[in-house]
DNA sequence: GATGAATGAGCATTCATTCAT
DNA sequence: CATGAATGAATGCTCATTCAT
C-alpha cells in the first residue's frame, strides 16, 4: 500500500496517466510548500506539464485539493472498513481502529501529512458541503457499530461525545508528531501501546 | 484569564496600546479567515489604523504571526507551570496537566484556535529556530518533572516518547473538534473523565 | 542603424513583437525619468500591455534593464569589431574606435544615453558578475588587438592601463555632453578632429 | 584635502557637528547604496541621530543631496581655480586643469565618485536650474581665461566646444575607471602623461 | 486535448514626510 | 532642538484563471 495505489485505485488506466501525476507532484508541493503557498506553476514544473492541462483536468486549484483530499480520506476510511468488518467486540473493534489507523499512517505517510494539513483549507473551500456530509455520515456508521457491541459486558466511559477522543487521540497526536519529525519511533512500533491503553482508558 | 490579559500582560502600558489593538484584530483576523487569507489590509480596516503603523511596530506579516504565537505560547506554558508547581505525584502530576490545558483552551478559545491553526506557518517561516528550541526545552523540563515522580509505586506505560500523546491526545482531539464546532460539550465539563481516562491509560 | 534595428536582430520574428514592445518603450522610459524613477506602470502604460505580460516576459524590473542593456553593448561592440577588421596599422585602429564611437552614438542617441545612464545600476544588480565578465573579455581582445599594431614604426605612451582613456575619454567626454544638451554641435562633424587629436595623443 | 576638511570648510562650527555628521553618513549611503536607494533610515541608522533631526536640518532627502553635490562642485572648482591663478601661458593652464582634476580626485575619491553619481538626480531635480546656472558661469569664466592666452604662437584645434572634451575626456575617463576598480594605477601617476598627452592632442 | 501567452485584481512592503510630545 | 510614532500613496511583484492557437 503506497501512493501510486491510492491513486491508480481512483484514477486507473492509461488515459488518467497525466492526471496520477499531477496529483502526485501536488500532494508533494501541498506537504513541502503549504496548500496557500503552492502555486499552479510550481506544480507545473514538477510535472512537466502546461498550465492549461492542469486546468483542464482539474477545473481550479481547489479542485486538485479536493481531488486529492477526498482520495486520501476515502483510502483511509476503506481501510478501516475492512478492518473493522473482521471485529466481533468493542475491545476488537477498538484494536481495530487504532491499528488500522496507525497502519495506514506508516504506509501512506505523505498523504496523512496532507490529511492533516488540508483539512482546514477543504472546510473553507467549495467543498465544504460534502466535507460535512461526510463526517456526519462517518460519525454515525461507526456511532452505531460501536454501539452494537457496548450493550455487553464492560461499562464504558458515558459521554459518547468523548469516547473518538479518547480512543484516536493518543494515535492521531503520536502520529502528528512522528511526521513533524518531533519523534523518531515508528507509530507501528507502539501498535500494542496505543491500543491497550485506549482500551484501558475507555473502562469504567 | 481572557485575550485581554494575555496582551496586557507581554505588552503592557498606554505606549503599546496600538501595539496590543492591532495584535488583538489581528488574532481575530488569523482565526476567522486563515492565516495565509489574512491581508494586512484587512487588520488595519479593523484597528483603524495605518498601513505604517502595523508595519512600524512589527516589521512584516510573520512578525505580527509570531508575536501572536509566542504569546500564546507562553501564555499557555505559563499556566501549566503554576498548575504543576502544586502536584506531589504522577496522578496528580496528569490531573494537572490536562486540567491546565482544557482550562486554558475554555479560558482563551480564540488563542487555543490560533495556536492550532498558526503552528504550521509559524514552523515554516523565519522563527522556526526559536520555535524548535522551545520545543525542546519545554519537552526536557516537562520530562524531567514527570520522570522523577515516576520512580515509584504504579507502573507506567515504558517508552516515554508516547507517554505526552497518551496524556494530552484525546484532549486535545476533543478540544480541537470543541473549538470547530463538531462537538458541543464543553471541554471542562469532561475535566473528569479526560484526566481519569488518561491516568487509567498509563497503567500497565 | 537605430533602435529598430538593435531589437529586431536580437529578438526576431513576430512572436517577440510584444518584447521589443516593451523593450522600446522601457528605453524611452528609463531615459526620460531615471532608471529608478521608472515604473512597470509607467513601462505598461506606454506599450498598452499588461503587468502580467511584462513579468511573464521579463520576470522583472531588473530583468527588462539588463536585455536592454545587454542589447545595446553588444550592438555597439559587434559595430566596432566590423570596423576594426579593416584597421591595418595602429593609426587606422584608433580612427576606426572613434570613427565607430562617434557614428554609433549619432545613430543611436537613445541607446548611448541608456547605456552611460544604466552602467551603475546594472553594475549594483543580479548581473553584476555578467557584465564584469563582459568587461574584460572586451578589455583583452581589444588590448591584444592593439598590442598586435603597436610594435612598430611610432613610439606610443607607454602605461597601456592609460592607452583606452587617451583614445576614448574626449569623444566620450563629447557625447555625453551633446547627449545632455550642453553642447550642440554632432559628434560626427568633429569626427576628423577627435580621431587626429586622439592620434597625436599617443605618440611619444 | 580630504573629505572632513570640505564639510568643515563649508560648516565650520561646534553647532553644525552634527550637520557635518549626517552629511558625511549621508555622502558615504549615496556613494556605497545609490542616490535613489539609500533611504533617510539608512543615513539616520549611521548617525545614531533621529529622523527628525535630519529634517530639521536639511528639509528633506533632495536637501541632503543637493547641499553634498554643490559642496563638493564648490570645492573642485576652488581647488581649479586656486591652481589656474598663477598659469601664464595656455600650456601652463592645460597642465593646471589636469593636475589640479587629477589631484582633488585622488584627494577627496569619495566625493568624486559621488560627484559622478549625484549629477543626473540632482539636475532633474528641484535645483536643476541652480546646476545649470553654474554651470554657464563656470564655463564662461573657464572659456575667457583659455581664449585669453590661445591669441599665441601655438595653432589651436578650432571648434572651442570640444577643447574641454580634449582636454579632459581622458582623465575623467580614467579617474571614473580608477574609482570603479577597473583600473589600478593611481591617476596621479599619469599626470605627466595626461598632461602632455592633452597638449600634443590640442596643437593643430 | 495540449500549450503558454496574456490578464489584472490583489498583496506585502517601502519610505519620504509630518507632527505631537 | 530632538524624537520617533504615525501616515498613506506608491511600487514591485504574484498568481489563479482565461483563451486563442
Amino acid at each position: 500500500m503506497n501512493k501510486y495505489n491510492i491513486l491508480e485505485n481512483r484514477f486507473p488506466g492509461r488515459r488518467a496517466a497525466l492526471k496520477r501525476e499531477i496529483l502526485e507532484q501536488a500532494l508533494y508541493c501541498f506537504n513541502e510548500l503549504g496548500v496557500e503557498a503552492t502555486t499552479i506553476d510550481a506544480i507545473k514544473a514538477r510535472c512537466d506539464t502546461s498550465v492549461g492541462a492542469i486546468y483542464h483536468h482539474f477545473g481550479n486549484k481547489e479542485g486538485i485539493l479536493s481531488a486529492l483530499f477526498f482520495a486520501a480520506l476515502d483510502d483511509q476510511r476503506q481501510h478501516l472498513e475492512q478492518e473493522l468488518a473482521g471485529a466481533n467486540s468493542l475491545r476488537e473493534a477498538v484494536f481495530c481502529i487504532i491499528g488500522s489507523y496507525l497502519d495506514w499512517v506508516v504506509a501512506n505517510p505523505e498523504w496523512a501529512r496532507f490529511l492533516y494539513q488540508a483539512r482546514s483549507p477543504v472546510a473553507k473551500g467549495p467543498f465544504q458541503e460534502e466535507l460535512k456530509d461526510r463526517n456526519i455520515q462517518n460519525y454515525r456508521k461507526l456511532k452505531d457499530q460501536l454501539l452494537g457491541f457496548s450493550k455487553g459486558d464492560v461499562k464504558i466511559v458515558q459521554p459518547f461525545e468523548i469516547l473518538f477522543s479518547l480512543i484516536i487521540g493518543p494515535s492521531e497526536n503520536y502520529c502528528r508528531a512522528w511526521l513533524s519529525g518531533r519523534v523518531k519511533g515508528s507509530p507501528q512500533e507502539y501498535r500494542g501501546e496505543f491500543a491497550e491503553s485506549a482500551w484501558r482508558s475507555l473502562q469504567w
